[in-house]
DNA sequence: TATTCGTGAAGGAACGTTCCTGCACAAGGG
DNA sequence: CCCTTGTGCAGGAACGTTCCTTCACGAATA
């Protein structure tokens, strides 16, 4: 008695018994359904919260069908020391993922990025948002072959092959645009010798960003000068910065792809006895919105995690709830023009 | 025909009839059950293969009674229009619960913290982690009720009333005995006009510290002086900032309870022409790294999000998996001080 | 030769819901 | 008085697994 009163949680058959009522009448009393008397409906309600009875949630779901649960994994920095969410940017989207998934009555898992080969599939998902998939992901083909709807970039969902094209939507970038974007205003502003320092990590936006660097400073005849931060890390940044501002002939502009704090990054730069913009004019990366009240105020490239969030959930609720929609959609970096990156005279509009 | 072969998903029994076989014996195949010779277990897998069968994970859920999938509720700030996950403390906080769950095997839901109600017992939790609940919070109580293990704080528990001792564990801060700390340090150092920053939010933090500045000044006959916030938010953090500064007796000393940029906040009062810490010590309860890169260094007050995390977590899966624990714990938060709380000449041994 | 034993595999209950089908009964129309 | 219609509710299938029980059969033992 005391070992099946102990962990006995009482079931729908439980408060059937005891209203002297079917379960079918207890389920359609509990959910508004069916042809009842409000006389019978109350009744039954009265005995369900005398008994504390709470339907259980997996074996509801497994009559319904689905879970209204969404999955949402970071690949990029799959088996790497530190963790992904630790950074700004990615902090950002599964926020503004969640946000937009509460929004449509979808819950958000945060999926293991390593584990047991295919343990991501034994989650009770109706979608996947797979951000930054590594090449050939076994993830978005594992999910797409169980039937799991999944948004992730083009190229990832065109490797996985049969089953892409049903189940499949993409958000992607085009970092190439923006990388480009960032290198013309800062020539138009007067630079010369600009700087990039970037993260070697499998990142595909820093190794596309890096190669447009590449090829735009080949255009142009230039010699191209990267640092390259084996991790991410405060102390490696500012390293980095350093290192740079100390050759012989120091950059006259510095593009920051790894996230920093732009008021840190400033006064770094400050106690290295350069000023920004005179000496030195400066882009960084970040969704830090602090850059826009230092001083000066920073210029920003934003890869619009909130946007890029709400359009992934979107597509991915309606592939789930069967409605017609966009099989994708382009996202172009935001590009906010600030100070930091105008020499005096010749600064843009906005301020 | 092609309605059915549409959306109807491959199951276990479509494996055992292509099999030639029984369910059985494919359940046992593909876990590596039951008494089946390498043949018989190697030909269902072929078939299972080249099916493309994937076991339902709902079914699975149900049938085990476990889902190996904790919740995390971040109730503090319920019902406002901005989201708790946007400030530092809690985004680390979500990120280290994931990293420990994900360590014990266990996935992680971020809940709604608003929404129909009893909405959130729909997922199927085998934990929650509520973090700051407010007053009577009646998520700890449903899930106490539906007989989910729960860790939140002692004082929500025991408002829950029954259950809580049997599924309630609890992880709590000495939010006095953290604000004392901060205060009789900046009181050591010189500092005889301390200000302080807040929120006006339920956020019992705030509301316990603000409440121990007032007696710590009565204590000592001082004048209080506080500056509530409606809402986070940079610029309402900085012109907070800009009026005390502004003040005719200006403090000599800044306690922000707030999340600010640590590097921003002392570029603003730098600007406002003041120095820290000749003219102002200053002390930051934020989790930003960057206080101790800037110049001064920042003196710093942290609830150890990473530890908090991880002993919620470590409690709760002690409570699911059945073993014994402890029933709690108890967090001092870190003060780490740093150049920008000690007067010049009297610098307390850490730089 | 009759009995045990171990192996290989099948059958079916159970998990706890939802919902389709159907029955009994009362009221109303012909 | 019979047939229809509608109401109030019960029974049971279904969701797709896992796993307990049973059973057949060949080999080894008495």
């Amino acid at each position: 008695m005391s070992q099946s009163e102990r962990n006995a949680r009482v079931r729908l058959v439980d408060v059937a018994r005891a209203a002297g009522v079917s379960k079918t009448t207890v389920s359609d009393a509990l959910n508004g359904a069916g042809r009842l008397p409000a006389a019978t409906r109350e009744h039954v309600r009265q005995v369900a919260r005398g008994l504390g009875y709470r339907p259980n949630a997996t074996a509801r779901l497994l009559r319904r069908g689905h879970t209204r649960l969404l999955g949402v994994a970071a690949r990029e920095y799959v088996d790497t020391p530190w963790v992904y969410a630790d950074l700004a940017y990615f902090s950002q989207l599964t926020t503004a993922t969640t946000r937009a998934a509460l929004s449509h009555g979808y819950g958000v898992v945060l999926l293991p990025t390593s584990g047991p080969e295919d343990c991501w599939l034994d989650m009770p998902l109706d979608g996947v948002f797979v951000i930054d998939p590594v090449a050939g992901d076994p993830m978005v083909g594992d999910f797409l072959a169980a039937g799991v709807p999944v948004v992730s970039d083009r190229r990832a969902l065109s490797e996985a092959g049969s089953g892409a094209r049903e189940n499949g939507r993409w958000v992607d970038f085009d970092y190439d645009g923006a990388a480009r974007q960032v290198f013309d205003h800062l020539e138009a502003a007067g630079a010369r010798r600009i700087a990039v320092v970037a993260a070697t990590a499998t990142a595909c936006f820093h190794q596309r960003s890096v190669g447009t660097y590449h090829d735009w400073c080949a255009e142009r005849g230039r010699e191209p000068r990267i640092v390259l931060l084996p991790s991410p890390g405060v102390q490696q940044m500012l390293d980095a910065v350093r290192e740079l501002l100390a050759a012989d002939v120091p950059p006259d502009a510095l593009v920051t792809l790894v996230e920093v704090s732009p008021p840190l990054l400033l006064d770094t730069i400050r106690r290295l006895g350069r000023s920004v913009p005179d000496d030195l004019l400066l882009v960084c990366a970040t969704e830090d919105p602090a850059a826009s009240y230092t001083d000066p105020p920073v210029t920003t490239l934003s890869f619009l995690p909130g946007e890029t969030a709400r359009a992934a959930v979107d597509l991915l609720v309606d592939r789930i709830e069967g409605r017609a929609g966009d099989h994708g959609r382009l996202f172009s970096a935001d590009l906010r023009i600030r100070s930091s990156s105008a020499f005096p005279g010749r600064r843009p509009a906005l301020g």
